[in-house]
DNA sequence: AGTATCCTGGAA
DNA sequence: TTCCAGGATACT
């Protein structure tokens, strides 16, 4: 799923498009997806866009938030009033020439959406929020005033999205552990929780109860970055190596945001403008099996660690 | 500590 | 046909 860097970039994206809007509308195509019900968020308005780990929370009035897991290809993706194109007007102009009319809600795209087509809903589109802009002002609308339709897609059909009122809030993300760009992501928060115990450091970096956002691909690069064995026992860890893994998290991760997350293959992340994050073009560990090592020359291999693909080079990481 | 499980689809 | 995929949980 989008890790830390990719649920961050929606993060930023949709606070630009939507905070201030109007849930006007609800449609749920697969019911497994969207635990709630539906009614208590249609007419609240859309007050901020958080983070937890990897779970995007999005803030609405009357004590109500919207928490979105999007587990291995969950996508949010947003398009403006104005760039819908509503595909009735082909299909108007299909009828006139005597072809069979289906009426369909279609839209296209203003632009190609790379992984998930030029077309919305797509086969792998859940929910649908339709989005109203604020009511009608002198500024008139703007694009950043437009309603819109903000679409959930999912091929693999894991990822989720909760209706939690602000006191159950806790109950959901309470265990979480440490955001790794908070202040609370110390050296010495990590050896305590290294210290504790003898499992792979890689499985301990990806625990979300102890340090919430990093999944495979991140763990892969930041062990890679610091020179560390993935299966090498955490309590095993030296203060110096220690110090150098959260520094390889951090600049891993940074690098992550800084290129808009990584969109690594098909029908999985992108952002929502529907363009993909560039990430990918930067790893240097992460499904390089059979490439070189670009530090030592020797060659990435591919193991399976937590039943997870796990690539190392065995010249630099001990 | 491992493995099966929820799903769909691309690649080997 | 089999393996693999950005996650997390429920089991042996």
């Amino acid at each position: 799923m989008p890790e830390l860097p990719e649920v961050e970039t929606i993060r930023k994206s949709l606070q630009e498009a939507i905070v201030g809007k109007k849930i006007k509308d609800v449609t749920i195509r697969l019911a497994k997806v969207f635990h709630g019900d539906k009614r208590e968020i249609l007419g609240k308005t859309i007050e901020a866009i958080e983070r937890r780990g990897k779970i995007l929370i999005i803030k609405l009035s009357g004590d109500k938030n919207l928490l979105i897991h999007f587990k291995l290809t969950g996508q949010m993706v947003w398009i403006e009033k104005s760039k819908i194109i509503l595909r009735q007007a082909q299909d108007d102009a299909e009828q006139s020439r005597g072809i069979k009319n289906q009426k369909s809600k279609l839209i296209t795209l203003g632009h190609p959406i790379p992984f998930a087509g030029t077309e919305l809903p797509a086969k792998t589109t859940h929910v649908i929020f339709e989005i109203d802009g604020p009511p009608s002002s002198a500024y008139g609308e703007t694009s950043a005033r437009q309603g819109g339709k903000l679409f959930f897609n999912d091929l693999r059909q894991f990822g989720w999205i909760k209706v939690i009122e602000n006191r159950n809030l806790k109950l959901e993300i309470g265990k979480l552990g440490v955001e790794p760009f908070s202040s609370e992501f110390t050296v010495d928060y990590l050896k305590q929780i290294f210290l504790k115990t003898s499992k792979p450091i890689k499985l301990v970096l990806m625990d979300q109860e102890k340090i919430a956002g990093i999944g495979n691909i991140y763990a892969n690069e930041a062990l890679f970055e610091a020179g560390i064995k993935p299966d090498k026992p955490a309590k095993k860890l030296r203060n110096e190596e220690i110090e150098k893994l959260r520094e390889a998290t951090l600049r891993v991760l940074g690098e992550g945001l800084r290129y808009g997350g990584s969109s690594a293959s098909d029908e999985a992340y992108i952002k929502p403008t529907g363009e993909p994050g560039s990430y990918q073009e930067h790893f240097r560990a992460y499904q390089q099996d059979g490439q070189k090592c670009p530090k030592c020359g020797g060659m990435i291999k591919r193991i399976a660690l937590g039943g997870r693909g796990t690539f190392i080079c065995t010249g630099c990481q001990r």
